[in-house]
DNA sequence: ATGCGGCGGAACGCAACCGTTACGTCGTAG
DNA sequence: CTACGACGTAACGGTTGCGTTCCGCCGCAT
């Protein structure tokens, strides 16, 4: 019987609010000003900050990538890197996730849910990624998509998270090709 | 006049905050319950939360961090990303660094501080190590040693901020493997 | 027409912290 | 011996947030 148009005000504050001054300082009363409701309407949804916060995260990190298959792996990686600093460099979600991330170093219930739901996408894009192109003989056997994954990931965020520059197209493009090097000279094996 | 043990103190209290609570929840009253001393101590040495913390952080990020010239490219990555994972690793660093860079996004001043003292090492480590490789002529010209910094660091800090695995002796041998192989395939130019 | 339930609003007591002030102690320099 | 200044402690008034409770309103189903 919650109203479901009040539920969606609530899950839109609290993304704003996270974004403006994370996980930390969000306070349910913020929370509740932003979205126009009681505070009331919140308790009567979730018993307290915590479980509210994973809830929404969850459902919002839950959301399906598609992994690239264009026939070609330079391609794949080309398309794939894109649409992840496409994604990283939202407004919102490059406040939110260095400050989850931050506060999963400290609190267990925070760093288990985002494992859960990070890893099973990441690591099955990356499993997938490899396995195509293992299968068309564009990577030599035995490459790792552990460490693919992350070569391929870890800059993207690392520029994101540290020095905050800007990914422009030229940057990626010689990004990709740097990683492409890395993953066909089949030292990560 | 203001006692220097007092001092490093509270200098001491303000890093194990931060590493407990983070910045959003750092409290002064609670630094100065954690030094052992009064509250009249610290606003007697900075005037707010920011300062006091930009100070310090400044003074613990601004020490230098030996390049390594081993004589051989392949060492030297070696050394220096064994280097960086090692202090990546350590216990105040990896809860402190990311909850930073999360307030760094929505507090200018901090941006701004970490930005300062980050990029000359990070910077200057870069050009160093792959202008001495281009001299001996292990890397091609016109190697672009930003995005050898990112292809380095990025996996590292990747690693130690999202899946939070442990970074081992294996693990860094194939990356830094892939790594060099990247940057030796000369796409980064 | 009646009743139920979600709603916003207001207030509750409690706790933490802010930044400031007054006070009394203690070590040291003159 | 005296005076100064940094120190810890305690208290100040004010703010913010917690989680709870009670109220009156209103929409909807019966």
């Amino acid at each position: 019987m919650l109203r479901n148009d009040i539920t969606v005000a609530i899950r839109n504050a609290v993304m704003s609010e996270l974004a403006e001054v994370g996980y930390g300082r969000l306070s349910i009363e913020a929370v509740a000003r932003r979205a126009g409701v009681g505070k009331t309407a919140i308790y009567r949804r979730w018993s307290n900050k915590l479980e509210m916060v994973l809830e929404i995260i969850t459902d919002v990190a839950g959301r399906k990538v598609p992994v690239p298959d264009t026939g070609s792996f330079a391609d794949d990686l080309d398309l794939l890197m894109m649409i992840v600093s496409r994604a990283l460099q939202h407004r919102v979600a490059s406040q939110i996730i260095p400050d989850l991330m931050a506060e999963a170093a400290r609190n267990p219930q925070i760093a288990e849910t985002l494992q859960r739901v990070l890893r099973i996408h990441q690591q099955s894009v990356g499993e997938k990624l490899v396995g195509q192109a293992i299968a068309r003989g564009e990577l030599p056997e035995g490459t790792d998509p552990d460490i693919a994954v992350d070569l391929i990931l870890g800059p993207l965020y690392w520029r994101l998270a540290v020095p905050r520059q800007p990914i422009n197209d030229d940057y990626l493009e010689k990004l990709a090709a740097a990683v492409l090097g890395s993953l066909k000279g089949g030292s990560a094996t």
